[in-house]
RNA sequence: GGCCCCAUCGUCUAGCCUGGUCUAGGACAACAGAUUUUCGAUCUGUGAACUGGGGUUCAAAUCCCCAUGGGGUCACCA
């Protein structure tokens, strides 16, 4: 453990929290975190064309959700202009910087970038050097009176009492610059670790053409917020065995900087639903229900009707084979409206086939007699009727199933009817049959 | 283009710092088989990588150099 830690999230209000700083975000609260130290939260809003409010609420949002909390801050950079000033002032009163007019007339103050060669010691990277001359003398105070990044930054950083500058390595570059301002001021050095970038799917920067890049859009596509941070966790670090489940608070005990990557990682949105899967598998149905009440809510389906022992039911015939609300919410769509769709292939394949109509009369007059309607007393009467008929029980299964769900694979055919009862599955059969016996039409969206 | 960073299966990674135990381990995905009333569920199994070239060394995925490739950055954006 490193004593005194205190680190900071600093992401500027100009749009959603996505991936990539999320992450950055998670790897400062679980350095904060595993060094018993302090994380901070700053907006860097001086960009006054770009920032919004919206945005930054949608940042502490995702934050929120994540699970992210800090213990300082928001702080804002557009609320602290005079420090800036001051120091910016400061600066120019010693030599260091100087007032420059560029061709629009606009008035700014410049730093005097020094000479010569600039070493980061990187707690990720190791020694990067940089050679001084190369870089301008750049802006610290706008003309509009806000700060630049790299001076606000500094100022902040060296005033906040930052001790480790956990960031992207887009920054880089920024870092020399960053450490002309520390010396001229005779700021404390931060140290600095530079952690690499993630990726969109095909290994091109992550930008809104991937898909989701949002924390928010993740939310809303009904992930849960740990299963997201595990695997947000494991692009770029690992706890140095082959553990890929691990909860929050096993990672603030295994999280050092040395198990963190220099290599930059792919997002992949299909591991990530693998994860959110196992995640599900292990959350008790009972918190997962109302959380499926609401996400199917918002999601416009009319749950008024729904009592709570069907969902529950519901809920656990489904526990192990979802892998996200939303994807649960497209394989059960048929329970919840009675204009399902019914998937060509599997209809092609399973119901236009020779006796399939004749069956399924059958089976419609033995189901329309039971009265107590449950799993165990279809399953009990349907397979007496094949044995009766002397054919395969799958011969009537799968026809079935595709009457009733609009597909070939489904739950458990039994269990799925007992949820769906007696008069919707007897809708649902009459339709098929008619559909078999009296046109050759291809059944497509039906009407029940 | 200048400068900087990076380089292990398709993807995420372990191993690299402290060369030998690596015929390179795990996970996702893929594929195959099993099971089942179906499956995108479950179980079992298979294929799949050290970017290339030089060094150093008895020995290199591991150390050094070069090449190549990818990424970042060059704003009064952050």
């Amino acid at each position: 453990m490193i004593s005194h830690v205190k680190v900071r999230f600093a992401p500027s209000p100009t749009g959603y929290l996505h991936i990539g700083g999320a992450r950055t975000a998670l790897f400062n609260w679980l350095f904060a975190r595993h060094n018993k130290g302090v994380f901070l939260l700053r907006i860097e809003d001086t960009d006054q064309q770009r920032s919004t409010e919206e945005a930054t609420q949608a940042i502490l949002d995702s934050m929120k959700w994540l699970g992210l909390d800090w213990d300082e801050g928001p702080y804002f950079q557009s609320q602290r202009l005079p420090v800036y000033r001051q120091y910016a002032e400061k600066l120019v009163a010693e030599g260091k910087a100087f007032y420059d007019t560029d061709a629009e007339g606009r008035k700014a103050i410049r730093f005097k970038m020094l000479d010569g060669v600039t070493e980061i010691n990187d707690l990720i990277h190791g020694t990067i050097t940089f050679d001084t001359s190369l870089i301008e003398d750049f802006v610290i105070l706008k003309a509009d009176g806000f700060p630049t990044y790299n001076f606000a930054c500094v100022v902040d950083d060296a005033e906040m009492g930052i001790t480790h500058i956990i960031r992207g390595d887009d920054h880089i570059s920024n870092t020399p610059k960053q450490i002309g301002l520390y010396k001229a001021f005779g700021f404390k050095m931060p140290e600095f670790a530079h952690i690499p970038m993630i990726l969109g799917e095909d290994g091109s920067r992550l930008s809104k053409r991937h898909g989701a890049t949002s924390v928010t859009e993740y939310r809303d596509k009904g992930y849960l917020p740990h299963a997201l941070v595990n695997f947000l966790a494991l692009l770029g670090w690992s706890p140095g065995n082959d553990q890929e489940i691990i909860s929050i608070p096993e990672m603030i005990e295994k999280f050092t900087l040395k198990r963190a990557n220099k290599t930059s990682a792919q997002f992949n949105n299909i591991k990530l639903d693998w994860m959110n899967g196992q995640y599900i598998k292990n959350t008790p149905v009972e918190q997962l229900i109302p959380q499926v009440q609401s996400f199917f809510e918002k999601s416009g389906v009319d749950m008024s009707k729904i009592t709570p022992g069907w969902l529950s039911d519901f809920v656990k015939l489904y526990h192990e084979r979802f892998k996200t609300f939303q994807d649960l919410l497209n394989q059960t769509r048929f329970f919840f409206t009675d204009t399902i769709e019914y998937d060509l292939a599997a209809v092609n394949k399973f119901l236009k086939k020779e006796g399939v109509g004749e069956l399924l009369k059958e089976a419609y007059s033995v189901i329309s007699r039971i009265d107590t309607f449950d799993k165990k007393t279809l399953e009990d009467s349907l397979r007496a009727l094949t044995e009766k008929l002397g054919v395969g029980f799958s011969r009537l299964a799968q026809p079935m199933r595709v009457a009733i769900t609009g597909k070939s694979v489904s739950a458990g055919v039994f269990e799925t009817m007992e949820l769906l009862g007696k008069e919707k599955n007897l809708k649902r059969l009459d339709c098929a049959i008619k559909n078999l016996c009296e046109t050759s039409a291809v059944m497509r969206s039906t009407a029940l």
